[in-house]
DNA sequence: TCGTGTTTTAGTCATCATGACTCTTACGGT
DNA sequence: ACCGTAAGAGTCATGATGACTAAAACACGA
């Protein structure tokens, strides 16, 4: 048994009396291009960090909600006015994540179809799409503490995928089972057999809605593939599972 | 194909110059107390809100990360010095959330085994446990979007309890089988049949590890209960997995 | 035009997890 | 001693899944 003492001192003090915070919102825009997951970077023009990639972000304004400065920066930053996933993720606030000031930003995790050409403006000295796998084996070295925040997202959209069958907001509009499949291998790192990758898929009654049409098939020739068209999200229990580690591969 | 614009002006500029919010966190304790779910609110003894409930929570220090302002938060309220879970699950920084000025809070869910008697200090007018279906159908009304934050914890502490099999924080250091049922039953609201319980719990290796012992049984008589003690938790995967809704109930 | 290789898609089979259920064990209470 | 109750072992049917085979439908080169 464990007494419990209210500390009440925290309960009613006045907060314009504690030390100011600044508060950003940073989003990680993930995307798949040429069969790899891919984040979005900025390298940043000014100091700290001048010449350091980045993900892209900005102030949080009094008058918005966090939800609403995290589609501002992505509208303002790729254009896309919605993505199908804009979710929060996490909060950061170490002490010294900044070395200006204390700042504490809040992470979003935003997923689109295709991201196309990234031009850079004037003061970020360059963006492009950098694949995952090079934040995550350090080869591509990120400002303040944004690689564990894109590691976070990682892990983030993972889980997602899961839950609640977000696949489809990486491909088309229309999509081929073999595209859909090559989105979960990239963002699990698996290998899915495709018969019963289809099989599962088209068990979950309304996930895919097939079209009528077909795919051309690739130079490499193959049964051209059903198109399909994407259905309902998911809110709890996706199309499929993610495979145990315990599986054999072949 | 879309154009990507890279909105540079908001990589490189002076935090200082900009707003300033004050950051708090904010601890929504859970606690099982006779076979249902509850929650930790204080009564505030100030305005605004004052005579409301709400939860636990206090300023983020800038010498500290946010982990450690909510272990303290938690330590400082309960003297419980840590939770077998303290997880960060949300950020909450709507306009005019507090109508003294700008407050951008980060919310952590703690799970503690057992709260035991709660004491009001000098400063809040009461604290008490409270069960979260009060909660959630509106019969306990919290101050501030704090209803939100506590109704954002449940959902996460679902999932939790799926992927990360965190039940054995709700029960005591040893428990028996019919305990560890019920905290699955209250938190997922659905009524699991015991020796399929068992079978699953039992048949993840290392999860629960058994004792010699024996519970004795309540007063209705019945079997003696084995007693477990808690082994590890998981990564990913629990023991058992969420009902899914299309079951039939005898 | 005719194979050959490739990809999609249908189908089979064994295995395993799960819900529903029955029955035995071991206690408390009368 | 008897009955009610709860724990826990065991059975059965079903459904999901991994592994695999085979047919269908294309591109391409010979």
């Amino acid at each position: 048994m464990t007494k419990t003492r209210v500390d009440d001192a925290l309960v009613g003090y006045d907060p314009s009396q504690f030390p100011p915070f600044a508060v950003t919102v940073d989003v990680v825009i993930l995307t798949m291009s040429e069969g790899e997951l891919n984040v979005l970077l900025v390298r940043r023009g000014q100091a700290p960090f001048e010449g350091e990639w980045a993900t892209p972000g900005g102030f949080k304004r009094p008058t918005e909600t966090l939800d609403e400065a995290a589609k501002r920066e992505l509208t303002e930053e790729t254009g896309v006015d919605a993505a199908r996933l804009l979710t929060q993720f996490g909060a950061y606030g170490d002490p010294g994540r900044d070395p200006r000031m204390n700042v504490v930003t809040v992470a979003y995790l935003a997923v689109l179809r295709e991201v196309g050409a990234v031009v850079a403006g004037s003061d970020a000295a360059d963006a492009r799409l950098v694949p995952v796998t090079d934040v995550l084996n350090g080869k591509v070295e990120l400002a303040f503490d944004h690689e564990r925040i894109v590691r976070d997202a990682i892990t983030r959209v993972r889980v997602e995928l899961e839950v609640s069958g977000v696949a489809t907001a990486f491909v088309g509009v229309t999509f081929t089972l073999a595209e859909l499949r090559a989105v979960y291998e990239a963002i699990w790192d698996v290998q899915l057999d495709g018969a019963n990758f289809r099989r599962s898929i088209v068990a979950e009654n309304g996930w895919v809605i097939p079209t009528r049409r077909r795919a051309r098939p690739g130079a490499a020739g193959g049964k051209p593939a059903e198109l399909f068209r994407a259905g309902k999200l998911w809110k709890y229990g996706g199309p499929i599972r993610r495979p145990q580690l315990n599986q054999k591969r072949k």
